[in-house]
RNA sequence: CGGGAUGUAGCGCAGUCCGGUUAGCGCGCUCGGUUCGGGACCGAGAAGUCGGAGGUUCAAAUCCUCUCAUCCCGACCA
């Protein structure tokens, strides 16, 4: 094996697809397992993204009408009793607060002491502490409706952690809205489902379904729980955002009322929206190769890494002469609204260290200045979604007009790569052998990759769901609007059904 | 919470079975120099309570007992 072939992640993708993933997490420098259990530190690189993610969904928000709050990270645990199907959603992964303070305990170390007489949960989701708050906020139909979202960190005790897909701690924003009637409720569950689509496809680059979960799969408490489902490039669905209609489950666990039109008193109806740093990891597993990450330019932390490299003073001096005026040229360049910022690396590394330490970090465009470029008043430009040697000479002063055009095309380009990627991956199955064998790894050895989206018929009923799950580990993602209907028949056990649904493994 | 494994330098490991000089190796790090258009090289250097406690022994990373932690595999999950 020549060196030459030797991808910057190791194993690839093929080898070894949840130890790819780690590995492309730690080359871009994104994450680290923190000390802490279940728990990630969140390093620059990464919460960059975030950041981006938060800048481009603050303004979503505030163009329907939300606005940012904040509430308490504690929830008394007689508000979490309110609501008895939400309680046994969450009940198992609570962390809880019984103790407001230590004291020495005669042995060198600190003992809990001042127990509380109510105990705190720490939020694994803010329904009923927000609730607590709209009761009181909420008293004619003259306050709804009420758009409110919040940014904040919340708790679930994990078996099993993942870098940003499963962690103890991570960060989300959660949307909470009271509306005067069930049909305004509704609109607004999918208007927030669709500003999800629409962020995820613009902004992250990832294609999703839209769909309504089964009532197996709904979150705790809600009356319709609505997804959106991105293709993985191991071939399983991620959840990527989730949207609820709440009904008046939560309003009347909460005492959320109002004088409606006609002088009388009623309950309101809720919604909860929330995508969090998951979307993260969704970024990492539908885009990035065997060389790294690869950013979509309208999430990246910043978009070119202008690699200058010179033998001597003298080359050094002319060499960065042009890359400060680069770098000069690039001030107030956006794609879209997002602004484009350069990183200019001229440490004291060798010219193909510092590249290779951008294309892991996922940058969607590196500029190379070399004497040889000086002496042609041109430079090399590389894109990330592309070969990390496939090179284009560009002109000084097209510099900028390239790079813009280019990084409008790198986005469009991995959101087409990821959708054909999706579509050959998701098949119409009719049978339930070929079903099995769909979700049956050929390769004994290496099982990881195999399956896919499969649009098969559903009966509609809870028991062949499950069977299927017990089975295969297949769950319906979600069941896809905008389709037609067809006569079919439950991939299970062969009943009438009307519709297909989307069956994956997932994460 | 059940089954399996592992704790030795920042990271990855060897050494443990069969106790015996000053505990090694690779990567990384520091300093100096040569390099720089596809993951450089040379020289010097710093860095370790061998997870913890107790025991056996002239002698323990190595044997015994207890303990703690982590990872993997299963049931639950954005």
């Amino acid at each position: 094996m020549s060196k030459k072939e030797r991808t910057a992640i190791q194993p690839t993708r093929e080898e070894n697809y949840a130890e790819w993933f780690q590995q492309v997490v730690r080359a871009a420098d994104l994450a680290e397992n923190s000390e802490v259990r279940g728990c990630m530190v969140i390093k620059p690189w990464g919460y960059a993204i975030w950041e981006n993610i938060q800048k481009a969904l603050n303004e979503m928000f505030r163009e329907t009408g939300h606005r940012n709050a904040y509430f308490p990270i504690f929830i008394p645990k007689s508000y979490f009793e309110k609501e008895a199907e939400h309680v046994e959603g969450f009940a198992k992964e609570c962390a809880v607060v019984t103790h407001s303070k230590l004291e020495e305990d005669g042995k060198g170390g600190l003992k809990p002491a001042g127990e509380l007489t109510e105990a705190y949960i720490v939020r694994p989701t803010s329904e009923t502490i927000i609730g607590a708050s709209f009761a009181k906020w909420v008293n004619s139909y003259r306050d709804l409706p009420l758009l409110i979202n919040q940014w904040a960190n919340v708790v679930r005790w994990e078996m099993r952690t993942r870098l940003f897909l499963r962690t103890t701690e991570f960060l989300w924003q959660e949307g909470h809205t009271v509306h005067e009637t069930s049909e305004e409720a509704m609109e607004e569950t999918l208007q927030m489902l669709e500003v999800y689509a629409r962020f995820a496809s613009e902004f992250l680059a990832i294609p999703v379904i839209k769909g309504e979960k089964t009532e197996g799969e709904k979150f705790p408490g809600a009356v319709n729980t609505y997804s959106i489902e991105a293709m993985m490039q191991d071939k399983k669905a991620l959840q990527s955002g989730t949207s609820h209609f709440l009904g008046q489950n939560f309003a009347t666990a909460s005492g959320i009322r109002f004088q409606n039109r006609e002088g009388e008193f009623q309950h309101a109806w809720t919604t909860s929206w929330g995508v969090s740093t998951r979307l993260i990891g969704a970024l990492i597993m539908a885009h990035s190769d065997d060389d790294g990450l690869v950013l979509p330019p309208k999430i990246a932390p910043s978009h070119i890494a202008i690699v200058p490299i010179y033998r001597d003073d003298a080359e050094r001096e002319v060499v960065m002469a042009m890359a400060n005026r680069i770098v000069e040229s690039f001030k107030g360049a956006r794609i879209d609204d997002v602004r484009v910022y350069t990183e200019l690396d001229n440490r004291d590394l060798t010219s193909s260290e510092r590249n290779w330490y951008w294309i892991k970090k996922g940058i969607p465009l590196r500029i190379e200045i070399g004497p040889r470029d000086v002496a042609s008043n041109s430079v090399m430009i590389a894109r990330r979604d592309l070969g990390p040697r496939e090179k284009q000479s560009v002109e000084m002063e097209n510099v900028v007009d390239y790079c813009l055009k280019t990084l409008g095309e790198i986005q469009k380009n991995i959101y087409e790569r990821a959708l054909k990627f999706r579509q050959e991956n998701t098949v119409k199955i009719d049978s339930k052998d070929e079903f099995y064998a769909f979700y049956t790894p050929k390769n004994a050895e290496q099982p990881e990759i195999h399956g896919g989206f499969a649009l098969s018929h559903w009966c509609g009923c809870p028991d062949c769901e499950e069977k299927i799950k017990d089975d295969l580990k297949v769950t319906i993602r979600c069941i896809p609007f905008n389709q037609d209907e067809e006569d079919g028949n439950c991939i299970n056990c062969g009943a009438q059904s009307k519709r297909r649904v989307v069956f994956a493994k997932s994460y």
